[in-house]
DNA sequence: CGACACATGCAATACAGTTGCATATAAAGA
DNA sequence: TCTTTATATGCAACTGTATTGCATGTGTCG
């Protein structure tokens, strides 16, 4: 999603001591272009180098809190992980194929959505707004004619 | 969410035998005008009369498949289940307070979404939109002052 | 060097949902 | 009515995902 992005300068703008394993889950959330599950997550860095899978939680769940991560439902079990919006990367709809389990961004304009009106009437606080598209990815199609 | 209903022919005319239990939780989900989780049905079915939570899991995952029930995720662990859409009840987007676990149904023009020119240029199977919003409910908002 | 804060690991636990199999119930036919 | 058959329900055990408590490791400041 971001291979402009300082992952070190960004952990440290939110208050975070960039350690090693923080680095590493920042990197792999950042230099993917689709949301990753915790399980991916902590097997991709566990084989180049062991971690807990706990310190991944953890990990995840301070980087969401800080925002720079954002938790993203699937209609499934697991959440998935990405990028959270910024100046550089505006917030997105996603796909989910419920076939395969992967997870695709779709471009900010697909949707094209249309809420601050909708908004300044609310009467409580708004923090995200998350909009997923299930079916069936174009692969999955092929696979079953 | 439909008082208007027949939940008996509704069962009937996807082809579900209406057994007592079935109507029970097509039910409370009709009559509800929010979505409600699977433990939040299991326990009022329960207390009127006892009823097993596999039983539950089972009717919902059986509603769902046949399109008149709506599974909704929430950001949380558990699903929520509301009526799908129909001729009558317009698809809409809800909201979810992260602070009390409740959700609301919004007006389904609160988002006003237009994503006909993209979903005619996907080269998947789209079977669903969902669109949460997440935030904190003006109840919780006053709780904290 | 010593003390402290906090990052990480490990084991146990919690939570939501699922599976296998036994039993109950209801519809269909003799 | 009785028997057969299909299927709805219950119960116990299990799975995958995430969380908690506590012990240990690591890095920083005096």
């Amino acid at each position: 999603m971001c291979i402009h992005c300082d992952y070190k300068e960004l952990l440290v703008s939110v208050g975070l001591d960039p350690t090693r394993n923080r680095l590493r889950v920042l990197e792999i959330i950042g230099n993917n272009s689709f949301p990753l599950s915790a399980s991916d997550i902590h097997d991709t860095l566990d084989r180049s180098r062991p971690i807990n899978r706990v310190t991944v939680y953890r990990i995840l769940d301070l980087l969401v809190e800080k925002g720079i991560v954002d938790r993203i439902s699937t209609g499934g079990r697991a959440a998935y992980y990405g990028l959270a919006p910024n100046e550089r990367h505006q917030a997105h709809p996603h796909f989910y194929c419920t076939s395969c389990g992967q997870m695709d961004c779709l471009s900010p304009q697909a949707l094209n959505v249309e809420f601050s009106r909708f908004a300044s009437t609310f009467p409580g606080r708004i923090d995200k707004l998350e909009m997923r598209l299930d079916g069936i990815c174009k692969n999955c199609l092929k696979k079953s004619h």
